[in-house]
Formats: C-alpha cells, structure tokens, sequence
DNA sequence: GCGATCAGAT
DNA sequence: CACATCTGATCGC
C-alpha cells in the first residue's frame, strides 16, 4: 500500500496520488490509477472548496482513469478540473500560483504501468530534473528498456530520482510468475473444470479492486465464456471489457462477490445467489487470485494450488517482482530512488540498502572509478547480463527491432550528452556517458513540505509544440492505451523477452534449491495419459470434507518442469490459444481499440503464440527434454501436513481429485481420453446436461 | 452526523 | 499469505 506522501522533492508544487494535508495547496494534481490507497483525499471537502473556487486546478490523469473516477458519483464534483492526457505523449503543463503568479513550466509524459486499467506512471521534466514517479506497476523484465520516452535517442535519460512501488522489494519476492504463465495456469484451471457439464461453473474470487479485467477478457475470449460481475457501468465506454463481462448470472464463469461470499461458496452458493440451473445443482470451483512468489534459487513456479475440495489459489500479481524491479531500475539508474511502499515486514533501510546499488548516487561513491551507466542500453536490448540472480529465470537476450524514436525529443531537464549509441549497448559497463548531472543527492530533504505557501495556483495544459504526436486529449474519449500498453510491433525477434522468465529456467536450469526453506526436488512425473492440464470428476464421497485436510493435495500447474512432450501443443493448438494480453490487445487495437500490455507480455509482439511454443520447444530441445507448458500435478500425500506452503513447492504428481457429481458418472477410460484428447485439441466439448 | 483512523476480515 | 477494500469501533469536530 502506498505511503508515498503526494510530493516529488524536485517538484513539490504538484501532489501525485495524495489528495490531503499539504497536499491541498497544490498547484496541479496527478492520479496514477483507480485504487484507493491511491486516492486519499480525493474526495474530501476541503479539496472540494478549493475546487470551487478555481476552475484552474486540475487533475491529470490518463483516459481510463477519468473515466473510471467519474463513474464514481463520489467523484464527480471532479468532472470540470479532470484532464485526461493520452500516454505516450509529452505534455507541457503551465503551473501558475494564483496568487503570487509565479509559473512554473513542466512536462509530464504518461507511461503505461501494467498495473490495472488506465494505470500509468509520470515522468516529469523540467528545471530541477527529469523524475519519474512510477505508481503502481508491473513491468516484465526489460520493460523500461523499451518504452521510448524513458530515453533519449539511444540512451535512457538522465533521470535525477525515480519515486518507486517497492511493494515486492524484497528478495523473498524474488520471482513471480509472468502474467502469461498465470493466465495461462488460470485458463486452463477453468478450461478444464467449465468443459465438464454446464452445471461447472468457476467463482473467481477477485478482490474488489480494477486489475483483473485483463483476466476476464483473456478467459471470455478462449472459451466464449463471459464473466458475471456486479456492476459492468464503470465500463461503459470500454467495449473491449464491457463485451467479455455480463450481469446475466446464467454463466459458467463468476467474478461477482457477496459480503459474505466464502460462506456462500462454503454454501455451494455463487456470491450472486446462483446455486443451481434448471433444478441441478451446480458444481462451484472457486479460484482465488493471490501473489505467489519464489525465492531466488527456486526455479518452479506452480501457478496453481489446489487448496481444497474445490478451492484454488491462482498466481496473479499487480505489481513487479524483486527482480523485475531491479531490472526497472537498473536500466533507468537514477540519481536517487524513493520507495512509495514498505514491503511486508520490510522498513526503510533495508529497501534503500537493496536498491541505492542500483543507483548513481550510491555508485558513485562507492565505485567512484567504476562508470556503471552501462546498464543503459539500447532501447530495443535486452540486458540481462548484468545479474547473475536474473538470469536464473531469464534466458537469453535478444535484440531485435530496430526501434526509432518517433519522438527524439530532447531532455528539457539536465542536458543530456546524445552520443551515438554503442552498438552493443547491452553490455553492462560503458564507460561513457555517464553523466553527473545534477547531484543535489538530497537523502536530507524529509520535511520540506511546508516550504512553500501557494495558496492559490492553477495550471495550464499547453500541447507540447515541439512534439509531433502531442494533442489535446480528447476527455470524452476514453482509450484503452494506459492499460497493458505496449508496441506490439515488430517485436516478434523480441518475444522471449517477456516470455515466462521461468520457462526459460525450466529445462536447463535443474539445481533444486530452496531458498525458502521449501522443499524443492519435485519433479513432475505425472506421465500418466493426461500429461496435459485436466480436472476429473471423482467421488465426493470418497473424501468427505473431513477427509480433505489430511489429504489436501497440492495441484500445480506449472511452466516450469513441463512434461509429456506428445502435448507440448496442448492448448495452443490453434492460432490463439495462448491468453496473453497482447493477443488480446492485439485483438483489441484491430477493431480500434487499443489494450495494450507494458510490462507482462512485453512480448506484446503479435507473434506471441507461435513464439511462445516455438520458445518452449527451443528449450527443451537445449534440455534435451520434452515439457508441456502446463501439467495439473496432484499429489495425493495423506501423510503430508496440510501446509500450503509445504505443498505448493513440493509439488508431486498424480491427477486433479475432484469429487464427482453426485449423480454424474464416472467416465470410462475410453472416454476419458477421448476427451482429453479433444482437450488437447482446443476443442471445446460439449455436454448435453445429464 | 461526518470524517479520519485503526483493527480486523476477506 | 502478503495485490486492495470494506466494515465496524472509536474519537474528534
């Protein structure tokens, strides 16, 4: 959870995602996205008063995010002071206090952030330097390297501070899975469990937050299922969501959620009421989202956990990994970093102590004859190189697309030395360049807040002259560029940038340690017929819930250790089987509207699919072993103590045991893999409802 | 009665 | 487990 205080040092006339105290006298407002830890202030009456009496204030933020604000009446006393800028576009912002007169000139440019829908980062540039304040965000690793207005020319740019979501800044966080493994886990979780009968359905336990709307499209899009929520109007102007949820609850997949919904589901009730359809009783599996991570030397990564009877956790996270973070930073190397968050159980200290090594000012004085801005690389490099850490889950860099800055627009802040980019920029010490800028290394600065008295002030927004793409933004179309944004073209040689960090890991990587204390040495040897993702219906009586504790089995879909090779097309057999948001973005921008993915699926390249399975098979081919991408691992272990965590890195093998529909039966073996075999296929299978 | 804050639950 | 939010209790205005 945030913590940040609202104001930059550089810059305290403006207040980012703070909305209180000092806060209030402001010369203009950003909001980074639509979460509430993110909004304190937002709404209360002191701001409303100042509110009224100026029409020159102004809250900055992307299209989304004004657009979902907005559909919150709470908010809408905001609706003449909001204004929406596009991402990706430079924009000169004139802050003038209304009193003195003083002006102030800025330019802010919006990077998507992955985080949720309309959520972006600010970059600001002007007299006291170039910073950036990243919100909240999830960016796959070599993310920053290739968002075009973090450099200039061929170079990141010099950036004094970078205000940063230290919410996983903790080694013990060390790796998530990426966004495309664990939608991929989720897909097939459901895939396997809603192709059962009708009377299958899925409760995604998703918290009340904007986030999960990327999970909703991909799923709705690989099984034409669409996702019951509560309330759809937020995104009434955003068909690329609207067309992929519904508030029909005759649906097999649920999103929707009740005060009370775990007694609900305890109740074999859907949150929404729904507990049965034409007199059958349906069958709920409950899927919760929740951040799964691993530590530095384990390399699996189990999406899915089998937690109960019927109950799921789902890797899923908004917000970057250790490692991602580190790569975020490294690449960007500022002068200083501020954390916006305390990691769970972390404090100050610890944070600054893992990520000033990372920065210049640390650098400098600690290797004042080491130059390391050779982090800074090529917009369209990779650089992994420099971590020995990362690169237990990353593979190897590529390069690829030549990326030309449509907007070669030079720092207003700190001159930065353009120079011809080395060819191989990702190698990690260059020795050039290294600029010392500005280095006010101000660790010093904590409570300058009251320095200023504006009383009164007010900004402008002034399109930005000099940049060709920079245009007013049109507030009453909302667009979908803030939310997974990413150039999704000619990226294809790029694809394993983002691919599934761990995938890489997965064959040649085989040192099992477990630096969590975690048993690790699980191997997957469910060679059994249904190598591939799969849930089977089996007696409910067997086990009653009493049963289930002593058996609790863990269910791991994982990318990682992937077998049976005679599947490895499994569940990508067509075109587009692979849930990645850039499918989806791509899908999205083609009928206009663009959902773009920063961090995740980097590999927003429109190849993804093919290159995702062209990836896994590359490596296995290195490990000299076959793997499908995902297999359903079960082990069913009465001995074990039912310790989730115990479980989910021990993973052994067997199928899925579910208890079978009362009056269901059993499937025959024949049948039985008929059906796999169609699930193998991507073919869906229909039921007429027993 | 409203809002801010905290503890607790989900 | 760890994402963000809501609820209820308490306190101050």
């Amino acid at each position: 959870m945030s913590r940040f205080g609202g104001r930059l040092r550089e810059y305290p006339a403006l207040s980012i995602d703070r909305f209180d105290r000092d806060n209030l006298r402001a010369r203009a407002y950003f909001l980074s996205h639509c979460h509430k830890d993110h909004m304190k202030g937002l709404r209360a009456s002191a701001l409303k008063r100042r509110l009224e009496g100026s029409l020159k204030v102004k809250l900055y933020c992307s299209p989304v995010t004004k657009e979902l604000l907005l559909t919150n009446w709470k908010y809408k006393f905001w609706e003449n002071h909001i204004v929406a800028l596009e991402v990706e576009t430079p924009t000169q912002i004139s802050l003038v206090d209304e009193t003195s007169g003083e002006k102030e000139d800025i330019e802010v440019t919006l990077l998507p952030a992955g985080h949720c829908p309309g959520s972006v980062m600010f970059l600001f540039q002007g007299e006291n330097g170039t910073v950036l304040y990243t919100g909240d965000f999830r960016l796959a690793k070599g993310e920053a390297a290739r968002m075009e207005l973090l450099h200039s020319g061929t170079r990141v740019k010099d950036i004094q501070s970078v205000y940063l979501d230290t919410t996983f800044c903790d080694p013990k966080f060390y790796h998530i899975p990426s966004r495309e493994e664990c939608l991929n886990g989720i897909l097939e979780l459901v895939r396997s469990w809603t192709s059962l009968s009708r009377y299958h359905v899925v409760w995604l336990n998703c918290k009340a937050a904007y986030g999960y709307e990327y999970l909703f499209i991909n799923l709705s899009e690989e099984l034409g299922i669409k996702v019951h929520v509560n309330k759809l109007d937020m995104f009434r102007n955003m068909p690329e969501i609207l067309c992929h949820v519904t508030t029909d609850r005759h649906t097999q997949i649920h999103a929707c959620r009740h005060p009370r919904d775990d007694d609900c589901f305890r109740g074999n009730r859907l949150p929404c009421g729904m507990t049965c359809q034409n007199g059958t009783p349906l069958r709920i599996i409950s899927i919760k989202p929740s951040t799964m991570w691993f530590g530095e030397r384990i390399k699996k990564t189990n999406v899915i956990v089998r937690t109960g009877e019927s109950t799921y956790r789902a890797c899923f996270s908004f917000h970057s990994s250790f490692s991602e973070i580190k790569d975020f930073l490294r690449h960007i190397c500022p002068v200083n970093v501020y954390p916006n968050v305390l990691p769970v159980g972390g404090t100050e200290d610890k944070v600054m102590e893992l990520l000033q090594p990372l920065c210049r000012s640390y650098r400098r004085n600690q290797e004042p004859r080491y130059k390391p801005l050779g982090t800074l690389k090529r917009v369209h490099k990779r650089d992994l190189s420099d971590t020995d850490e990362d690169d237990l889950f990353d593979t190897e860099l590529t390069s690829a697309r030549p990326k030309i800055s449509k907007q070669q627009r030079e720092e207003s802040g700190p001159s930065e030395t353009t120079q011809p980019e080395n060819a191989e920029g990702n190698v990690k010490e260059s020795t050039d360049s290294y600029k010392e800028s500005n280095d006010d290394d101000d660790d010093d600065d904590d409570d300058e807040e009251d320095k200023e008295d504006t009383e009164k002030n007010t900004a402008q927004v002034l399109p930005q002259e000099s940049d060709a793409t920079s245009t007013e933004p049109k507030a009453d179309v909302p667009r979908w560029d803030t939310f997974f944004k990413c150039d999704r073209l000619d990226e294809s040689s790029e694809n394993e940038d983002n691919f599934p960090s761990s995938a890489g890991a997965g064959g040649s990587q085989s040192l099992f340690s477990d630096s969590d204390g975690v048993s690790d040495s699980t191997h997957i040897s469910s060679q059994n017929s249904s190598q591939s993702t799969h849930i089977s219906e089996q007696g409910s009586q067997g086990w009653g819930s009493q049963g289930w504790d002593s058996q609790m089995d863990t269910v791991l879909i994982t990318s990682q250790e992937r077998n049976a090779a005679e599947f490895s097309c499994f569940s990508r057999t067509g075109s587009r089987m692979i849930p990645v948001p850039h499918e989806a973005a791509k899908e999205s921008q083609a009928d206009n509207s663009s959902w773009k993915a920063p961090g995740q699926n980097r590999s927003g390249a429109s190849d993804v699919i093919c290159d995702l399975k062209s990836k896994d098979l590359e490596k296995e081919a290195e490990a000299g072993t076959a793997h499908v991408q995902e297999v359903l691992v079960e082990t069913p272990d009465a001995s074990r103590a039912p310790d989730l965590e115990l479980k989910r890195d021990s993973q052994s093998s067997s199928d899925f045991e579910i208890p079978l529909t009362p009056d269901a039966e059993l499937p025959q073996p024949d049948k039985l893999y008929c059906l796999y075999k169609k699930l193998a296929a991507g073919e869906s299978i229909v039921r007429k409802p027993s």
